[in-house]
Order: C-alpha cells, then structure tokens, then sequence
DNA sequence: CCATGATTGGGACAATTGTCCCAATTCGTC
DNA sequence: GACGAATTGGGACAATTGTCCCAATCATGG
C-alpha cells in the first residue's frame, strides 16, 4: 500500500482514539491495532507519539478550516454563519456527550501535561475565535467582535463539558436555543443603530 | 507520625498534583516524591491509586460543601450566594488560567478514562448544580431553578476552559461581569413578577 | 526497659510504555 | 522475470508503571 494512504489511516485512527481516551492514555500499540499494522512498521511513518499529535492536530484544524470556510463560501449571512457554528453542538451532540469537546479537552490535557503541541492545539481556539470575530465584524460589531467571539466560544465550551457530565437530559439543546436567543439579541441590537 | 496525618498530606498532595498535572500523568512516585515518604511506605496508607482519587474526591466534595455553606450561613441573599460562586472564578483566577476548573478538567479526563470514579466526579457538579438551583428557588424560580443553575454551571465551565487556553487576556474578568448582570437580570425579572 | 503493634524504607515483580533496529516481504520498473 | 527501493512485521531495549512483600525502625503502654 502507499506510504500515504496508510499514513492518512495512521491519522484518522489516532484523532478518534485520542478524542475517545485522551492523547496519554493512547498507546502506540493502541493506534497500530487500530490501524491493523504492526508496532514496529508504525516507526517507519512517525519517529515519534508526538509527531502523530502534531499531525492529528493538523488535520483537525484542516477541516474545521473547510467546514468554517464553506459556510461564508455558501453565501451564508454573518449571523446565519454563526448560527450554524452554535449548530455543531447539536450536529455533534452524540459525540460531545460520550466524550465532550475535541477542541476543549485536547487543550485542557496538553496544558496539564505542559506538551509542546500545547500552543498547536491553541490554534484550534484561535481558528473559531478568529473567524467568529470577522462574521461580528460583518455584522457591524468592530467594536466588540472579538469580545462577542469569545463570549460564543466559552459559552460552547461550557455547553459541551455539561453535556459530557449530564449525557441523558435535553440542557444541550436547551443551551443551543438561549444561544441563538443570545445571537437574535445581539442582531437586534445592531438593527435598532441602523 | 500519626498515620491519619500521613495519610492527609498524602491527598493534599495528590489533589494539588491531580489537578495540575492530571490524574493519569501523575504517578505513585510523584506523589510520594511530593509527601516526602518512600514509594514502598506509600501501599500502607493507600492500596491503590484509585483508592486516592476517591480520597481525593472526598476532600474535594467536603471542601467546595463548606465553602458553599458558609456562604449561606452568612446570612447572604440567595442573589448574593450566586454571585459569590461566580466570583470563585475570580478568587481562583491564576490557578485557573494555569490549571482550567478542577471539577471540569478531572471529570473530563474520568469521562475518558471510563473509570469508575467518573460518577464520584460527577457528585462534584450534582454538589454545584444541586445548591444554586436551591439558590435560584430561594430567589423566587421554582420553575426554572434547575436549568438556571445549569445554565451558570456551564458558563463558569467554558469561562475556565477559555481563560485556561488565553490565560494573558482580560477575558475572565469580562466574562464574569456578564455573568453577573445576567444574575441581575434575572433577578429583575423577579422584581417586576412580584 | 522491654515487648508489642504501628509505621516506615528498600526493593522485587510483571506489565506496559515509547523508541528503535533489522531481516523479510512487496512493489514498480527495466 | 530480476533488480532496487519502498514498505512491512517481529522483536529488542531501557525506563516507568501500579502493585506488593518484608525486614527494619518507631512509639507507646506495661
């Protein structure tokens, strides 16, 4: 098989093993089964647990990249734009349930263990924030945009860590209503200084 | 030394390390390194290492108990009882820019984990969620008490995951004094029903 | 002061970890 | 079909893990 296929492989295995467990708890002999390769052919893609992280962290942001980015391509409104960005909640909720946020919880691990990748995995944060920041900015908030940014983004967080705690009730979806309630406001807002 | 004080050292010590390092990455011999007794003497007090996160968690759940109690025994207004839980954010602030919540990051990574101690960390959010919803009920919202103390448990949650990740940033003091004008909202709502 | 039980440190144990090597196999190209 | 490079599996390696044992030391009551 090409070396980059089963790399690719490599990659996609270890981004749901270390969002399901966590990066530490994942062994390479975890991965390799995954995979369905040998430990030692591992070696021969990735010298390192750490360069896999880095891939992993890589593509993630490569594809929350695209779909942030097909929105706006999709002549999507600024507030329908971050409509569907709350909308991943609900999107992912089964997910975020068993195991909380992909971006959040990386992030927290990394932290704590002080890892190099730390700052890779900030970018994630950086991408959200950056881009919810430019649809404010679109809807007529330079002001405050990168305050509405982060206010959207921690509201998401917290969202996805109380689901991951209380699996079995509607708080969710609950959440994603006074959200988009939050967002109606916000619009409001910017319609009445028009 | 008496063995109960060996024994309390050992958890204090434990809980500091858990939650700055994570309960996984943090080994027996960390743990005794930072108590200062041998690895070996360790087994007499502990049998296992999830004998000390149960430990641990028991003196997490008596200490967040107390706090929030005293708040109440002092004679504090419901409204003021909340606002005093949102200010935890404020009293913990550098540990938090650092370290991220303690009840979200230990949860976070037991959810992962599927260990069996994932409930006992969930006690410590049922301990949170249970006295602020008694809070908001005292403040005149039997009806909806629960999902506002939920609603606040997962705004502080994201605040602390996003200070965590910009902890150079003004952004937890932001957050916290919207959190507090929703406090007044909501306890205006109340003064026009009355 | 001694005897008894509580507490301790040193170290053994198998299992697993990330890392690394190397001989065998597979593959594309001539 | 043969050659050379790309890819593979099996296994070695030291280090660390949680667990466990045991002999030495301590404190205390007789």
């Amino acid at each position: 098989m090409a070396a980059s296929a089963t790399r690719e492989k490599i990659i996609t295995s270890a981004d749901r093993l270390f969002y399901e467990r966590g990066f530490e708890a994942t062994s390479f002999a975890d991965v390799a089964k995954a995979v369905g390769i040998s430990r030692g052919n591992f070696y021969y893609h990735f010298k390192t647990k750490d360069q896999i992280l880095d891939a992993v962290i890589e593509r993630r942001i490569k594809d929350r990249h695209d779909m942030l980015n097909d929105w706006v391509d999709d002549r999507q409104t600024p507030k329908q734009c971050v409509a569907s960005f709350i909308g991943i909640l609900l999107m992912n909720n089964k997910k975020i349930r068993s195991f909380g946020c992909p971006v959040g919880t990386l992030f927290s691990e990394l932290a704590k263990l002080h890892h190099p990748s730390e700052s890779g995995a900030r970018k994630l944060f950086d991408l959200f924030r950056i881009w919810l920041r430019r649809r404010f900015e679109d809807m007529g908030r330079p002001h405050d945009a990168d305050a509405l940014a982060m206010h959207i983004l921690a509201r998401s967080q917290g969202a996805a860590t109380l689901a991951n705690a209380y699996p079995n009730e509607p708080f969710l979806e609950n959440e994603v209503n006074q959200m988009i309630a939050w967002l109606d406001a916000v619009a409001d807002q910017n319609a009445k200084k028009d």
